[in-house]
DNA sequence: GCCAACGTTGGC
DNA sequence: GCCAACGTTGGC
């Protein structure tokens, strides 16, 4: 199982919005570098909701629930999205200060570049921030 | 194929 | 609101 991080602006879809749909298309990645780390997801694996812009903590675990498919947004053809559900909301979110000051993450794609917006996480990295999320 | 100008993302 | 870090576009 590989494991990732996904952004988003909580205005535009946030944890809750996904609880209350189940499942949900993760639409309008635009950068290659993401959507080739999407194209790379397989059923099964989990990924981590940040929200950005707004919090800037970890607030939930996902689940990879359909692979790599055409962006339901997407007019051009071009572009990918995956679909995700819950899995569960963390204990305590993790924010983007203690990730920074923790060593253990210093390495971490999201740290190293902080615009792309769907990165992926490694096991080590992974249960590092459930262990920070109280789990 | 290079690079300047511009646009966007996202943290601060 | 600002700015750094990218990504994209278009002239040459």
């Amino acid at each position: 199982m590989n494991y990732w991080l996904m952004k988003s602006e909580p205005d535009a879809f946030s944890w809750d919005d996904l609880v209350k749909q189940q499942k949900g298309e993760w639409d309008g990645v635009r950068n290659h570098l993401a959507q080739r780390h999407m194209k790379a997801m397989k059923k099964g694996d989990r990924a981590l909701f940040y929200h950005s812009n707004i919090g800037l903590e970890v607030v939930g675990i996902m689940e990879i629930v359909e692979e790599a498919a055409p962006d339901s947004t997407d007019e051009t053809g071009r572009w990918i999205a995956v679909h995700v559900s819950p899995v569960q909301r963390v204990p305590v979110p993790v924010k983007l200060k203690t990730m920074k000051a923790d060593p253990a993450l210093a390495n971490m794609v999201m740290i190293r570049q902080s615009r792309l917006s769907v990165s992926p996480v490694t096991e080590a990295e992974y249960k590092h921030i459930l262990g920070l999320a109280g789990l």
